[in-house]
DNA sequence: AAATAAAAACCGACCGGTCGGTATGTTTTT
DNA sequence: AAAAACATACCGACCGGTCGGTTTTTATTT
């Protein structure tokens, strides 16, 4: 997590250090590829050193993707303030996909390792999986409120979310994975459309 | 590949057991957890042996891979025989979803390591990801196909047909990592549904 | 049909290298 | 001086792949 009283002043910006390594490595191997060698050299430190501020290899690849599900909320949060309706919020979270990608640009391997690693490891799969029900259960709701606010027909809430959420994943995956990932940045989005001009419940029909 | 001639009728027998084995342990453990010793164990059969069959670990995994690719080719081909219209068509590929998870039940991870595995060796990516030009491409034709027959609008092909292929591989992978698969076999029919329910072109509007 | 040679299949000990993590000592800050 | 930060050499386990030798099958000869 996040809050730490260093107890020295070199301490946090080493830690920030090895951070931003284990990221890039991570990134660029994957993370059974990556070595703590690779993270330390990168970060410019020894192994003691990373050893000093870290328990194992582990500890900061879950610390990375507690700080990027952190992000990713507070990207939604901002989102859901500034939509005024159900329709217009999941547009503007599928708008939002070309940034994703913009931001995942040469990390191509990471998202996918996070499921990898989920599968096998039952402390990866609470970090890594088990947020997304979270995920699941806030489209939900916010299909829910759609519905009762009208912009939305009446389907079954749960089945559309996860209907939503896999129109994104598979975008976005696919994405990460091809040669020209701006191609992809759109596919979500045309796709999230087309789904909600199945779902949308237009003003005039009112 | 597939065609030897077996200089003794053992081989055969050993090769395939071979195989069998190293999809289990693939399934069980991933690509890189997977050892060859665990291979070995589960068919029964020493290193020496496997080496003798095969020249790397990695040859077997693409060998599994083309097969696997070989078969999903094979159920297309069977289906598009049967349809008598696109729209006809992209449903029975949605709704054959479910038998999918039926297969992959228990393999979890060994989908998710194809790609993984694809990001980083050319030679992998090369097996793996090269091939899914062709489902693009295939998918697209299928879209221009509808549009020609009139049994979709006159929506731009290869967009559309990356939208399609994007739900299925959403609902397939997140399925994958779900507790109960069985829900997410529906998910991707429901959301090939409500997709064409947006792009076809029902018979009465001509 | 038996004997024999040759080739294919198989075994299991072993090698070279890697990697996460540790032990111990040195430097730097408080 | 003492505690925190850092460095370096090293350990033990693991793993893909090799190697020399043995067993089994097939082909050939007698």
């Amino acid at each position: 997590m996040s809050e730490f009283q260093p107890k020295q002043e070199r301490s946090a910006h080493t830690r920030a250090e090895i951070l931003a390594a284990a990221q890039t490595a991570f990134a660029r191997s994957g993370y059974e590829s990556a070595t703590v060698a690779e993270i330390c050299e990168l970060a410019g430190i020894s192994k003691g050193a990373f050893y000093h501020h870290y328990p194992s290899k582990q500890s900061i690849y879950l610390e990375l993707l507690h700080d990027w599900l952190a992000d990713f909320d507070r990207g939604l949060l901002a989102l859901r303030a500034s939509a005024e309706n159900v329709p217009a919020l999941l547009r503007a979270m599928s708008a939002s996909f070309p940034a994703i990608f913009q931001v995942a640009e040469g990390q191509l391997p990471i998202l996918l390792d996070f499921w990898v690693q989920a599968a096998r490891d039952p402390a990866m799969w609470e970090a890594t999986i088990a947020p997304f029900a979270r995920y699941y259960a806030l489209i939900t709701d916010l299909v829910q409120d759609g519905i009762s606010e009208g912009s939305l027909q009446a389907v079954e809430a749960r089945q559309t979310a996860l209907i939503l959420v896999s129109m994104g994943v598979g975008a976005l995956l696919q994405g990460l994975l091809a040669e020209d990932s701006a191609q992809w940045g759109t596919v979500g989005q045309d796709g999230i459309e087309l789904i909600l001009h199945s779902i949308e419940r237009k003003p005039e029909e009112r």
